[in-house]
DNA sequence: ACACTCTTTCTACGCCTCGTAGAAGTCGTT
DNA sequence: AACGACTTCTACGAGGCGTAGAAAGAGTGT
């Protein structure tokens, strides 16, 4: 998967955070504390288009927003690295090994829901 | 976390497929394919160690071994995003409804080995 | 219809990383 | 001391990314 540079992260951010699509001013509002010109977001924007991260629509100041929800992106992510990674059973140990109490029990509740029946007896 | 290029991703591949160090000989063998001077496995090695992915010891013909196994690393790599990802819980429910079968049921096994008390009744 | 302004697209530049490797220095062995 | 192998230093070119000016396009008020 392609990835992101700092800007490119920041400007996903926003996105993510926002309800609904976004104008480039907005964006570049959102980012003042950078201080942007708005060619440096559009620059950017159409950087993400490319690499699929996002879309815009064609009403008049156009509307960006991302093709896939931020926890969307990170569950592939992890996907991606637990697939590249050789043995997946030693990552999935280690990965579990490192997760907080409160979280395993999520974890439980998220596979007994996704697969009842294969619950550990 | 620093992010691997292509070759410092396959020298790496290499220093965990390996059981014990390996000198920078024996890698630009291993790479044979890509017939690259041993200059280049250096560099590359010099540039992962900076990185902390890689350390040596001093003998003499220098050995080479990972710092971290390709799973710990994958591991790391995991919650790492999932870290950064702002609702985790939505992450975790994404990741986990992605996973197959077979895994889901390994998945339940590690949790519950890892902290059979708070197993799901 | 025209001028004015805001938006979008095109083009570019500088920095940094990474693949690549020559040149020079170091070390162990004979 | 000399030789060959190994290591370190230095460098260059390509590509990604932050950055933005210039040019072209489009909507709006008069």
């Amino acid at each position: 998967m392609a990835s992101l540079g700092d800007l490119e992260r920041t400007v996903m951010d926003v996105l993510w955070a926002a309800d609904g699509p976004v104008a480039a001013t907005e964006l570049r509002d959102a980012l003042a504390d950078r201080d942007l010109a708005l060619t440096t977001v559009h620059t950017v924007l159409s950087r993400l288009e490319g690499k699929g991260f996002v879309e815009h629509d064609d009403a008049r100041p156009r509307r960006f927003r991302p093709r896939a929800s931020r926890a969307e992106h990170a569950a592939e992510l992890m996907h991606e690295v637990l697939g590249q990674a050789g043995d997946r059973q030693a990552v999935l140990a280690r990965f579990v090994g490192g997760v907080d109490p409160e979280e395993a029990r999520l974890l439980r509740q998220l596979l007994d829901r996704s697969a009842p029946d294969a619950r550990t007896r």
